[in-house]
DNA sequence: TCGGCTCTGTAATTTGTATTACAGGAATTG
DNA sequence: CAATTCCTGTAATACAAATTACAGAGCCGA
């Protein structure tokens, strides 16, 4: 919750001379062994300085708190913020996580998965999606397969709270068909396609880009039959040891790009938030 | 490393299931924002878990230490031994992929989250679950929150291949109230929710939980207010550079759950897909 | 060298915390 | 279905911790 992002030991360590001789050695003390050292007690805390008790009391007034609990919260907010569980988090190196069991080599899998995706984005060609994604005169589509439809209900409903005009396509598939009739050349049809891909899916895809629609596809490494009709393609890792797919890359992918056209338009966005909200509250 | 190399954390996860509910809730809580919960006083702690002080007490009597302080210590030299001063490290603790655009800053974050979502897992517990929904005589229901309900729909479309008796509880809220009904005892309502928690849910859950029914949950690190009812607790890490929340490990954790009961009970699974495949081809 | 000032630790005080006893209630077993 | 056991929270208690007042020690300038 700290107003500014520097931490305290920096900020310790840029006051270091206007401290008195033993408070010094608090903050010494401290900085030495960093968070540990100030959510011990008192006494402890001053034991391990060799300095008396109220010697730390008033150095972390001087630090700005008013009291020694409230000191100890801001380092545990502080270490709760950081990177997280720093005990859980070992070397880590490539992509296993500690442990062996079963569930570590999964994670593993899906950290390796994310990782080989993320690499191959192209950033500008991910700007310019991004940017059509937060065009709101385009009216936007969404549609997935027999599983990914999952992702694509989540991604419409993210960014049906951002921008106006969007959609998720469902049900019989030919409704979707029926519902190009209103897609044109300024329009986008995002589709999720994976594996054990489905010829309703590549026929849509057809259809629109005949329109003149813009297809934003996310599929996987082998690239589904749609990527024929479409204008940018993000590819995902999805194999895992499992009996089925793992589409949490696709999802990261998906996220990314909530992520860039929400930061985009937040003006807008955070107001239209304000009044979803406000709505929420009638009932 | 340390003297003994197994962390206290680890010491809880194995002994997890030799809790009573309540200090599991603790125990979840604390595995959820790792060394940080326990490093604040009883009542803190309690409150965050939404147990009481006692409970707590009780939990790290179980635990060996004889008294609260104690524990602390412990908490504390675990994380004064491993590699000091997380805090000093840059805010990138371990994962970060070649590449330095936003993106990769993206990447990092979700690595970050299914890493430690994934070392706070109990195996013992993961698998007790895992059997839980492999047992066909078993209903299962499976809803989630207004964002989180996509992963819902996802899990229950995997799980209904492999199995029978799975549901997806959509449409009107009375409607899922309805249906419990149905519930009783041998049966399993899983529920994905996260920040932004909705009372539906929680409501939902009690009807269920008052009914006999075992409730798993899949949530945050916060622990969405069903934990109450709930009889399993996966909590999941969801903070990314976004102004949403990321679900990609609350999806981990559904397809390595998935990847488990699959291979349980592959024997049947199998059958059950060759034969929807079969169906397919006769359009 | 002396007086004033700041710094520092000791000891008393106060505050807040952990702890424990107990009773109601849920779950379980015969 | 009843009796018993095991959980769980409330409230009172005991304890330990933070805080404050005060006095001596060291330091600097005069």
């Amino acid at each position: 919750m700290g107003a500014d992002d520097i931490t305290i030991a920096e900020r310790i360590r840029a006051q270091l001379h206007r401290f008195t001789p033993t408070e010094r050695r608090a903050a010494h003390s401290l900085l030495a062994n960093y968070p540990v050292a100030g959510l011990e007690t008192v006494a402890e805390f001053a034991r391990r300085a060799t300095v008396s008790a109220p010697t730390i009391l008033r150095f972390v007034g001087r630090l700005g708190y008013s009291n020694y609990p409230e000191f100890q919260r801001a380092l545990r907010d502080e270490l709760d913020k950081q990177g997280q569980s720093p005990l859980a988090k070992s070397s880590y190196g490539g992509a296993e996580p500690d442990g062996s069991g079963p569930n570590a080599a999964f994670c593993g899998a899906l950290i390796d998965n994310l990782q080989t995706t993320f690499s191959h984005i192209s950033e500008p060609e991910f700007h310019t999606v991004a940017n059509l994604l937060g065009d709101r005169h385009r009216r936007v589509g969404v549609i997935g397969g027999r599983m990914s439809d999952a992702l694509a209900r989540l991604f419409a409903a993210h960014l049906a709270v951002v921008r106006p005009g969007v959609m998720h396509l469902d049900g019989q598939p030919s409704n979707w068909r029926d519902l190009m009739v209103d897609y044109g050349p300024r329009d986008i049809v995002v589709v999720f396609d994976i594996r054990r891909y489905q010829e309703d899916l590549t026929a849509l895809a057809e259809i629109a880009a005949g329109r003149g629609a813009t297809i934003i596809l996310l599929t996987d490494q082998w690239l589904s039959p749609v990527s024929r009709h479409a204008r940018h393609i993000f590819s995902a890792r999805i194999e895992v040891p499992s009996r089925w797919d793992s589409m949490t890359s696709l999802l990261g992918i998906a996220e990314a790009l909530l992520a860039a056209v929400t930061e985009g338009r937040w003006e807008e966005a955070s107001r239209r938030i304000a009044m979803i909200d406000s709505f929420r509250r009638l009932p």
